[in-house]
Order: structure tokens, then C-alpha cells, then sequence
DNA sequence: CCCGCTTATGTGAGCGTTAACAATGTGTGT
DNA sequence: ACACACATTGTTAACGCTCACATAAGCGGG
């Protein structure tokens, strides 16, 4: 008896069944010209006939090209991150590639450096490392590999190509449009001190209140969380609220503390202090009330990467390109004129 | 001159370098017995010197296994997924398996089948497939494909290994801790009809009033997202809220737009009605109220998921298994005692 | 001191594909 | 009718690894 052949189907049992060269098969299925059309249809019917697919393996193999692209991610579960890397995994998988993605918990030199090296174990041709920390900037100098590397929200990462939201203009954005509604200053609660988008936000917060010749008022420091948020709000009630006329809040999580505590203490926004977030989560619209905040555009990051490293990859040039994506001020009904007790602010 | 090789190093440098056979050096990379100590040190420092790193693509080819799992995913922005997603990473790196992800923005049998078929493309050893939709749990039926699947909140996919939160068990533990509050009845705004997480906690929803031998009110459907949850509330407003004294809610973000649209008609939470969510979202700790909700462990179900599905792969036996992952009722401040007037329902 | 047994290493083939080159047919200008 | 270009197909040799097998070395018992 005949034992059956459990093995899939190569591309030598494709040419047997259409009565060519195996050859000849490659080149139908890599789109080669100078095929007769016949050909080419016998061909296509009996990779049909017999669902024929081609080994990637042993195409990798030969032509040294895998296919594949890997992403460094962190904090996934975010809103933010979560969009950016899912619009990466769509523009790659339009360009034919495949993301192989590792999703940091704790991003240290140490953690990417594994990644980094974890990825290089399978043969991916390039590197798209969301580092959204100083740290982890850092420590791409000295990653294990000649890959292209495209840095997502790296900031000034000298020497790499860098696709960052413009967080010192959206920031400086939101700043001058508390500014502009009458509000004398404008209070920050900032994140992380080693995260770069937080850094940004501080940079252009400044910026606009320097415009128009505003000392900043002591800065509050949270860590993205709507905890740290309540926390950041809980002291500025405690330090005296009335001198608090309007606050611009690192992320939309955080500002979503804010107004808890804000309802606490029976303080209504935006009656007694405005409020500006960053970010334009889904549920910022929903909010009490809802936030005026940054819009930001993960999709746009996501493209823009994919795009650059794609780049990268077809020049092989090492050319570094810095990309700014812009955002957008969403008005909502969290910002409002300041209440007169709180325009007496020098009392 | 001799021109400088671009190429990597391969086996064979490795193996003269250390002055021994490639088999030598395969032999060391891959742990087996039988290679003395001394031996081994010296292909170690040869593999260190050279920075030589196995080709994973010829290995591939041979071995026929490419230590890569497939994940295919939908609504990877929103929390729930997200997390999994994560989760399910981390244990496949663990494992040290790849994951190549897809993430779908629609879920139509079309889309998973070309997303399964992309994946294919590449040799993904197995996948993982979110189908929180019963259309994309049917088609799952005829895909194209004999490797192993895991099902992510795929509820009653029969003949699938299916991995899903006890929706209902949640869903019924929310009603139940309503009615022993002292209300007489809960509202439910469900997600959308087609979506089995929804179904689950309607079917939950129902349980535990039946336990008490009350009529299920109206059910009223969102989509999720905190606009619909607004809707719904609008709707319960306007028919008339002294009806309603307790509500449980899909999810943690419809809850968010029906403390929205409570917030806008002046329906205190807890005072006037009660309300319960569904996901407990990092957020939901600081709602105003804080909302009382049912915790998923999705880190669990990423974790279950690649577990179920390595041993499928090593078993290679179809007995497709269910597993349910347990949830926990978080409680907050969105719960009270009914409102006297809401007790006199019959009216 | 040789036999068999174990341990340590080397040799050769083959995985399924693509690239380079060879070989065949097909038509065109002279 | 002949040479030459060109379109179409086939043949062979890598790619870098693991597997099966062959071989050499070490070691205790008769």
C-alpha cells in the first residue's frame, strides 16, 4: 500500500501536475514576465488543484528577505499606543509585510535590548521601537544591530529617524487657548519627568505662557494614571484653589482624576477652573464635563513609520529624517471664561 | 585586495574558527548531550567573536517548524483586547514562540479569512483568533487552513479550543448584588445583538432575575461606545426614570455616557438610581461616581490562550477544549439603596 | 590484549526555493 | 535561406541549517 504523503504540497508537485519546470512555477507565482499566458494558467490551476502555498522559509532562505518587521511596543494597553501600533500593523500588512510585535511591561535599556535582540533571533528586516522614554532613547545607540531602526515618539534621538507627535505645539496650543479665554495663567500637571512626550508638553506649555511674558506657576507631576491625576488635583485644593483659574492636564486619564477631585471638592469645571487635557481619548467627549483636549494623530504616526522604515529599507541610505505629525485642539465644554474671584489672583 | 565579506557569519565560520565541524556548532546552539565542556567553551567564544546568529529561515526550513504563532485580533485601541493581546505576547515569548499579529478594524468572515491567509503566508505554527462576533466565530468554521486554532471569546464555537471570560457568571453577579441591594428590578443596556460578549451578559442578566422571579425590563442596546451608553440613558429619561432604580450597564465606557446624560437630567448616582458596569477600565476607579463593575482578567485568557494552544501543538490531537476564565465584582461607589419613591414601582 | 559499548565528533544529503545560465523555439531583416 | 535578436522554458547550483549515519576515541571485562 501507497503510503499517503502527509507533506504539503512543493512547488515541484505544482510543475509535475502542470506539466512544466519547477521553475517555471516560481516565475508564474513571483509575477516574472516572459511566461505564455497558457502557461501561466496551467500553472495557476494546479497550485488551485492542489493548494499549493509557497514555503516562506525557503524563500527567506534564498533571497535573504523575511518578510517580516518587528515592533518594539510599551504600555500596549493604552490607548495611544495601542492605536499607533495598530495602525502599524495595517500600513505594514499593506505593503506586504509582516509585524512581529513584543510588548514591553517595563522599559529599561535592559527590556529593549532583549527585544531588540529576541526579534533579531527571528529575521525580521527592520525595527519600528515605540521609546517613549529618555532611557530607552538612550539606549538604542547601542542596540546589538545594523537594522534600520525608525523611533517612535523618540523625541531628538541624534542619529535616528524619529516620527513624534508635535507635543510642544499641541501643548502650547492648548496653553494659549486658556490664555485666550482670559485665564492669567495656566496651571500644568505634567507626567513622568523621563517620558519625552511629557517633556515636550512642558517645553510648549511654557512656550505660550513665556509669549506673553507668564512666569510659570509651580509645576505638578503626575504618572499618566487617573490616580496620580486625583492626586495632582487633591493639592492644588489644598494649596488654595482660588488661585487656580485654569489647569492643562498632561493626558485625558489624568484629567479625568482631576475632575473627580474637582467634584470632590465641590468645585465646578468649568464655573470655577477650566480644564484642558491631552490625548482625545474615546471617552473624553464623555466626560463631566466633557474635555476639551489634544487630539492626537496615532494613525498618522502609525503610516509614518511604516513609511520611513519602508524607505530605509529600499535605500539603505542612513539617512536620519525627523517626522512631526500635528495635532489638534478639540474644543469641548471643559474651558471657560475665568470667574471673577479668580482674576484677582494678586490678593 | 580582498574584498571585505558583507555576508553574516554562518555555521561554518563559527566552525573554524573554534576549530570544529558546523555539526559541532548545531549541536552546542541547540543544548544536546554529548559535546565536552571544553569543546562547547571554545564554540561559545568563536560564536561571541564573531557575533554569529542562526538563521532562522534555513533553520526553519529544515525543522519544518518556524516559531511563530499567528494572532489575529479586532478592536485592539479598546482596553479588552488590548490587554490580551499583551498578555498573550508575553506568554508566547515566554514559550519562545513569535506572535504576528493582525488586527482587523472590521470583522466580517471575509476579513478573518484573508487575515488567516496572510498569516499563512507566512508559517505560522498556530493561531489565535478574537472573534467576539458570532459571524466571525461561523466562519472560522471554513477556513482555510488544518492548523491548530485557539478562540478567544468565541462563547459555543463547537469543535473549536475556545478560551472566554464568564460573561454571564459576571453579568449575573452584578444583577444579583443590585437586587440584594433592595432594588426590585435592573435595567440593562447590552451591547450589540451580534456580539457574543453582549449576549453573554444579557443571558446573565436574566439568570439572576429569574432566580427572583421578576420580569427582565425592556432591554435597551449600545454599541459600546459612551455615545450609545448616552443614548440609552437619554431614552430611560424620557420614558420615564422614576421607573428605573438600577441599571447594569455592558460595559465601563456606555457607563461613563450614561453618567453623562444622568449628570445632564441632575440623576444623582447613586441617590436617584444605581449603576453597575462591565470591563472595570483603569478609568472607572475615578468616574463620578467611581463605578461599581465586573473585573475580566484578561491577562488570564492571553495566558490560557497560548497555553491551550502549545498544547495543541505538541499533542496535535483535536480535542477541542472550552475554558472559561472567571470574574470578579469590583465594588465602588455607584450602588446604593434604592430611592423611596423608586420602591413604589406599581404606580 | 582484544571485544563490545559508550561518548564525542565528522561527513554527506536534503529541506524548497530563487538566481544564473543554458537551451530551445520563433520571427525578422537581408 | 541565414544570422541574429528575443521570448520562453529547463538545468544546475547555491542559500544555511539539521538529520541520519559513519567514524574515532576511551574504557572496563574476559
Amino acid at each position: 500500500m501507497v503510503q499517503a504523503e502527509a507533506r504539503p504540497p512543493v512547488m515541484a508537485d505544482v510543475a509535475r501536475v502542470a506539466g512544466v519546470s519547477h521553475q517555471t512555477v516560481s516565475r508564474v507565482l513571483n509575477g516574472h514576465p516572459n511566461v505564455r499566458p497558457d502557461t501561466q494558467a496551467r500553472v495557476q490551476a494546479a497550485i488551485e488543484e492542489l493548494g499549493y502555498q509557497r514555503n516562506s522559509s525557503a524563500r527567506a532562505l534564498v533571497t535573504r528577505r523575511s518578510g517580516v518587521l518587528g515592533v518594539v511596543a510599551f504600555g500596549t494597553n493604552l490607548y495611544g499606543p495601542a492605536s499607533t501600533l495598530a495602525s502599524i500593523e495595517h500600513a505594514a500588512r499593506e505593503a506586504g509585510y509582516f509585524v512581529s510585535m513584543v510588548s514591553l511591561r517595563t522599559i529599561t535599556p535592559q527590556t529593549v535590548h532583549e527585544a531588540v535582540e529576541f526579534l533579531g533571533q527571528q529575521a525580521v528586516e527592520g525595527f519600528i521601537v515605540i521609546a517613549p522614554q529618555r532611557s530607552a532613547v538612550d539606549s538604542l545607540a547601542q542596540l546589538p544591530t545594523s537594522l534600520p531602526i525608525v523611533v517612535v515618539e523618540g523625541g531628538d534621538a541624534p542619529g535616528h529617524t524619529v516620527v513624534c507627535v508635535d507635543q510642544a505645539g499641541g501643548a502650547a496650543a492648548a496653553t494659549r487657548h486658556l490664555l485666550e479665554m482670559g485665564h492669567t495663567t495656566v496651571w500644568h500637571i505634567a507626567g513622568p519627568a523621563d517620558w519625552l512626550e511629557a517633556e515636550g508638553r512642558v517645553a510648549g506649555w511654557r512656550t505660550a505662557l513665556a509669549e506673553r511674558g507668564v512666569t510659570p506657576p509651580p509645576l505638578l507631576r503626575g504618572d499618566w494614571s487617573p490616580r496620580s491625576g486625583y492626586h495632582a488635583a487633591r493639592q492644588l485644593v489644598e494649596r488654595g484653589i482660588d488661585q487656580v483659574s485654569a489647569v492643562f492636564v498632561g493626558n485625558d486619564q489624568m484629567a479625568l482624576g482631576v475632575l473627580r477631585a474637582f467634584d470632590e471638592a465641590k468645585i465646578d469645571v468649568p464655573e470655577d477652573v477650566s480644564l484642558v487635557g491631552f490625548d482625545d481619548v474615546p471617552e473624553a467627549a464623555y466626560f463631566s464635563p466633557p474635555l476639551t483636549t489634544v487630539w492626537q494623530d496615532f494613525s498618522a504616526v502609525g503610516r509614518r513609520s511604516i513609511q520611513l522604515l519602508l524607505d530605509h529599507l529600499a535605500a539603505s541610505e542612513p539617512n536620519a529624517q525627523q517626522v512631526t505629525v500635528p495635532t489638534q485642539l478639540v474644543q469641548r465644554s471643559s474651558v471657560g471664561v475665568p470667574h471673577p474671584r479668580a482674576a484677582t489672583t494678586n490678593g
